[in-house]
DNA sequence: GAGCGATAGGAAAGCGCTTTCTCGTACTCG
DNA sequence: CGAGTACGAGAAAGCGCTTTCCTATCGCTC
């Protein structure tokens, strides 16, 4: 039993405005056609009991909760962020609402986060770098419908939409050897990171396909402090560019390095990833590979909505960065 | 009537293992005393069809949901997303997820958001700096259980936290003048913010107290993008230092700053407000002032609980900002 | 003026779960 | 060995809302 909160229920509604309750549900949902006297009285008591109808009870009857989740790694960083503005935009058009859901502070969890997340809302968006395939496309069955973020194609057809990280970071290290670096290194992305391996074949593919070049690798993460503590390890590998996992590290390396008394452009290159508001405003400022996020977004509740409605979803998509050149790559020191 | 989502419902279960949903909800609630085999056949037979009890159900039943919203008006500010942190922490522990919206999209909307949002969950954490009083006492009622951040005493008896801009912006003006700086701007934020009025009033008794400095005002806002667009208006003013309303205004000015020609801290010092992480990287490194505000989470969470539980919160507080000097600020060029 | 269709609005079932009440069974104790 | 107790588990009500019937009333036509 329910302890009352307080707000009134439509059987009060109801018997104050002297109608019955199904009377009352349909002035609230705009279905009533009869008596416009009727409908006005309703409306007067409802707004006289300050009656807003119950969500749960809503839901209940109605099987649907007009609210999507959105599950992000990382709220902290701004991609995610870009991604979730054009989602929940998006989804706003369309009466939704989006819930979102943070699982950096424990990743483990993540699958019973999106379990337990899913069943408050009619579907999810599902950005989990760390989960492994396996967890992935075990629980991907019970939270359909469901649009994934950066994970293409588990098999199972669920709906998915990938930044083309591989290519991306490709793109970046091709800029740097065309500066005439030679050897680079990569500060890793988390370790299980499943984008991080994206970013690494796409370095090793570089590296196949580019005699004469080599591509180090440090480890790192997916922050700041991971940037900053990575400073010490880039610089110990002589390498004369750094590609980091994103502009988050990018930024921390860019500030250890200057700690450490190197030079960035002149003594060592510097990349990030993702092209974060914040990468313009960087001393120098970072080199990037960018893609439309808030795009990611629009995109994702697209296929959503689609699946919601049972509809066939457009094609997955995958997104191709674009290379964002500012200062804080240039030709190193001994080639000028 | 609703439309079957496809997961089984505690009747089925209870069909299933020949017992009833009492038994059933018993068992899943660990509320069930009797046979240990009955358990673990209900218990095995709620895996096998992958059974999860409906929250709308249970919020229904139970009268409560085990969640609680928070309502910012930017979720891209750093500040907010540390704020969060702190509360979804401390909520986790007490079993209680959060609900975040944002209100930037549309800030008109903010009472109806809360509304519409509030009704989601038991309980609110709103932070919305732009609603006016006169909206904020009209909806306060209906919040309830509702903490509030950076609006004091709304004279309603509404456990509130807030963070003294008055009082930061007002030592962050000392130090400037402790510098030497006679002549300061401040770069506004967002037109009806009340926590911008906090920082004017700061500014105002700065001004009062302190024979000889003036305290110009220009038009600014709360993004970097604001900042950058003030950096000619600071410049015109021909003050020697200028304070932001927050850090992303600071960054955005900064560079607005640079692009213009201007040298900071030599010719300009600016100071921000929040310490968000980026502060520490920009260059120069930003002068500003700052509150733990993960605490800001914490402390919510618990006058939250207490109210949910029907207890006295404990008292109102009102943080005391740090000002953590960094080299944003120096001496005014000719005083040197 | 009788018979018909249309229409306004109520009764009731059902959404899935919790929980009180109740009943039947298996004990225990005198 | 019978009465009383304890305990396991089911029946049913209720949370607040929506929606499908369904009935009663009205207005019309011939």
């Amino acid at each position: 039993m329910a302890r009352r909160s307080g707000a009134a229920t439509i059987a009060e509604v109801a018997k104050a405005a002297g109608v019955s309750p199904a009377t009352v549900s349909r002035v609230m949902n705009d279905r009533f056609v009869g008596d416009p006297a009727v409908a006005e009285r309703v409306r007067a008591v409802a707004a006289d009991l300050s009656y807003s109808p119950s969500h749960f009870a809503r839901s209940l009857a109605l099987g649907q909760t007009k609210a999507i989740a959105f599950i992000v790694p990382d709220l902290a960083n701004p991609a995610f962020q870009a991604v979730l503005s054009g989602l929940s935009k998006a989804a706003g058009r369309d009466g939704y609402r989006v819930l979102v859901a943070d699982s950096s502070e424990n990743p483990d969890e993540e699958p019973l986060l999106a379990r337990e997340v899913r069943r408050r809302c009619d579907a999810i968006v599902l950005c989990a770098p760390r989960m492994s395939d396996e967890e992935l496309s075990e629980i991907a069955g019970s939270l359909e419908p469901l649009v994934l973020i950066n994970r293409t194609g588990s098999g199972d057809a669920v709906p998915s939409l990938a930044i083309d990280y591989r290519a991306g970071i490709r793109s970046l290290a091709e800029h740097l050897h065309s500066l005439g670096h030679r050897h680079l290194v990569y500060v890793e992305g988390p370790e299980r990171s499943v984008s991080n391996r994206y970013r690494r074949d796409g370095l090793e593919e570089f590296e196949r396909d580019t005699p004469g070049a080599r591509v180090t690798r440090v480890a790192g993460g997916a922050t700041t402090d991971d940037g900053i503590a990575a400073a010490p390890r880039v610089r110990e590998t002589g390498a004369t560019a750094a590609l980091a996992f994103n502009d988050l590290v990018a930024i921390g390396l860019l500030n250890g390095l200057v700690d450490l008394g190197v030079e960035v452009p002149a003594e060592i290159s510097v990349t990030g990833f993702d092209d974060i508001p914040f990468a313009r405003f960087t001393t120098p400022p970072l080199t990037t590979a960018s893609v439309p996020h808030p795009e990611l977004g629009t995109q994702a509740w697209q296929r959503l909505l689609a699946v919601i409605r049972g509809e066939d979803p457009e094609p997955d998509l995958v997104l191709q960065p674009h290379v964002e050149i500012r200062s804080s790559t240039a030709r190193p020191e001994h080639s000028a």
